[in-house]
DNA sequence: CATAACTTGCTTGCTGCCAGCAAGTAAGAG
DNA sequence: CTCTTACTTGCTGGCAGCAAGCAAGTTATG
């Protein structure tokens, strides 16, 4: 079906050219359609941009619950990270875009800010819980605050992406094996 | 003097519009000139929205370098974190359109990208340096690898930017706070 | 001291590109 | 033969960027 032709040549139209190169016209054309059509299914750039970055954004969350499955506390956060990496060697591209997207939406004009910041919400809600649980059991020290250690573990892994993006020679492996470590130790350690 | 105004012009716009709702005519009548003169000075939207960047980015290292002083190893680190709390505090406006910059500029069409990767590389290299300068005091513990830890230092704190850009109304003061005992936990311990 | 040549700081007119809209075509389904 | 679905084409307005020009100094020259 056209959308999903259409979703991949903006993939890599991103990939290639970023958002202010990307034009409408041009993802027409490549996925194989005429100028038009793109602005015709999704109303607007900012309606395309917003397809793009969710359909991987499920991808991403289809990835996690694989991974994570039924773990909870420092197991279920060091699976995230390691989800991640997988993300990075398997789907560079896609990650990518999603990305760009996301740090694009920073910006007040774009009109998928809310989208982004809702899903970052969501995201945190999940790590939060896994935290508590982790509490539940024992394992994690109680003096941790859940909230506020899943918003600095998000705030690590949108980071480390951001440099990624920037710089994609960083060493990805060895700083997923040093958060992998960070988590266990923070988290049991005890604290104010 | 014309740069100045303009310069102050194009922060508060960038920050109520962003980037895409940032337009030179603009600039150039709200700093009291016509619509051509950012143009004719700064040569290109991509070159004013540089010298924007750099001009925040300077002042930002002067802070730093202000409050870090001659301290090194964790305590070097935390001055860091609470340097940035303080820009912060002081001034958001400013701290939002240099990581709204910052963050747009991993797009490919950026034209000032180079110039971000290269800020960021020596960002990189002084925060490795101080690390290593803890490690030959023997406060720091000799497993930790300076570079990676830098790294992840680094970025956090562009995530946490990042999530406050999204959101300001994470809290990001008891951030700060966790930020710093990490920061002296995860390097006094020993690691591989 | 007067005037000509040049510089600096800024404005205005124009062009090309792109998003977005509106109208239209083509082809299959009922 | 009409309705729907899938797609195309023509057009408009807005913005970046360029080029030409103007106005008010400043320096050089006889």
């Amino acid at each position: 079906m056209s959308e999903q032709l259409m979703t991949e040549a903006a993939v890599s139209l991103l990939v290639e050219r970023g958002i202010a190169g990307t034009t409408l016209a041009g993802i027409g054309e490549r996925s194989g359609y005429s100028r038009g059509l793109v602005t015709h299914r999704f109303g607007s750039k900012a309606g395309l941009l917003a397809h793009v970055h969710d359909s991987i954004a499920a991808e991403w969350l289809r990835r996690v619950q694989g991974v994570v499955g039924r773990a909870t506390g420092v197991a279920a956060l060091q699976r995230v990270t390691d989800a991640l990496y997988k993300f990075i060697v398997d789907e560079p591209k896609g990650l990518r875009a999603m990305y760009l997207l996301r740090y694009a939406s920073i910006d007040p004009s774009a009109e998928y800010r809310a989208n982004v910041a809702k899903l970052n919400k969501a995201h945190v809600r999940a790590l939060t819980r896994w935290v508590e649980e982790g509490q539940a059991h024992g394992e994690i020290a109680a003096e941790v605050d859940p909230g506020l250690a899943a918003e600095l573990f998000a705030s690590v892994v949108d980071g480390l992406l951001y440099r990624w993006l920037v710089n994609p020679d960083i060493p990805v492996k060895e700083l997923h094996g040093l958060m992998r470590q960070h988590i266990a130790r923070a988290l049991r350690a005890a604290q104010t």
